[in-house]
DNA sequence: AGTGGTTTGGTACTTTAGTATGAACAGTTT
DNA sequence: AAACTGTTCATACTAAAGTACCAAACCACT
């Protein structure tokens, strides 16, 4: 974030400085009123696409990339997370078992708290709730 | 495609004229040069994120659409859509059944085929089959 | 050294999911 | 008309999922 504050302040000086400079070279003579301006329009698209890009990049993360703020408001611990991402491979519990060389017993007691957890009263349910969450 | 290039063109133009009006303003002296240098900034800065959200939005589209030539290569039928949709929002048979006003042995009926076609052993991997092929 | 949370696993049970098979009916195609 | 496909539903069964309850072992913390 304060990244971000560092960035913009630094381009809307970067911008100004154009601005300045673009204004005194006119006057001054030494560069004609096309390319000025062109020079302008060039630099004021890039920027836009630039703003764009950034936005949409986080609004690609939020979307697409795992929400661990949301694992940890859950109450989620990492074994349980491990198995509710091997349900999302639609794994069975035996399977799951076999993957992380637990007894299948132990992995129906890490299902039984996540769909607490997650509110659910399936595991096809949790899967839709965590992929709402951006969990998986 | 067609539409693209329309506009594209239609966009160029406009710029085109802009320049032109506003080199013209500013020689006839009706438009100060910060004015002239402020608007082709702002709309080149919109010009740069239209563009840029255009080509991003395909790019979404095109990794998030359902692929309907792959549901009909798995030979997979109306109502067995239905309830595949409704395995991805984590229903149960019953609640299936009721949702699409039919008796829970149906919607059995129509998972098995679905597993089948899908090859998959359980509705939770259908799920992710499903996904891989962009069916649902 | 005890507290709290996590992980592990067991038994016994109920519920849901899935299979196999058969059958009736509607609409389409040959 | 006969064959085919999709849809519907039933019964009877097996397999998997999920619940409830308990308990031991572990780890980090303070």
């Amino acid at each position: 974030m304060k990244k971000t504050i560092f960035v913009f302040g630094l381009l809307i000086i970067a911008l100004l400085l154009l601005f300045q400079l673009s204004k005194y070279a006119m006057i001054s003579g030494n560069l004609n009123f096309e390319i000025t301006i062109a020079i302008i329009a060039v630099v004021f698209f890039f920027v836009g696409i630039y703003i764009n890009k950034k936005s949409l990049h986080k609004r690609k993360i939020a979307s697409t990339e795992i929400n661990h703020q949301k694992i940890k408001d859950l109450e989620i611990s990492k074994r349980e997370y491990e198995v509710l991402q091997a349900i999302s491979e639609g794994l069975s519990n035996k399977e799951i078992a076999y993957k992380l060389f637990l007894s299948e017993s132990t992995i129906k007691t890490h299902v039984s708290s996540l769909l607490i957890k997650l509110n659910a009263k399936r595991r096809t349910q949790a899967l839709q709730i965590a992929k709402d969450f951006n969990i998986i």
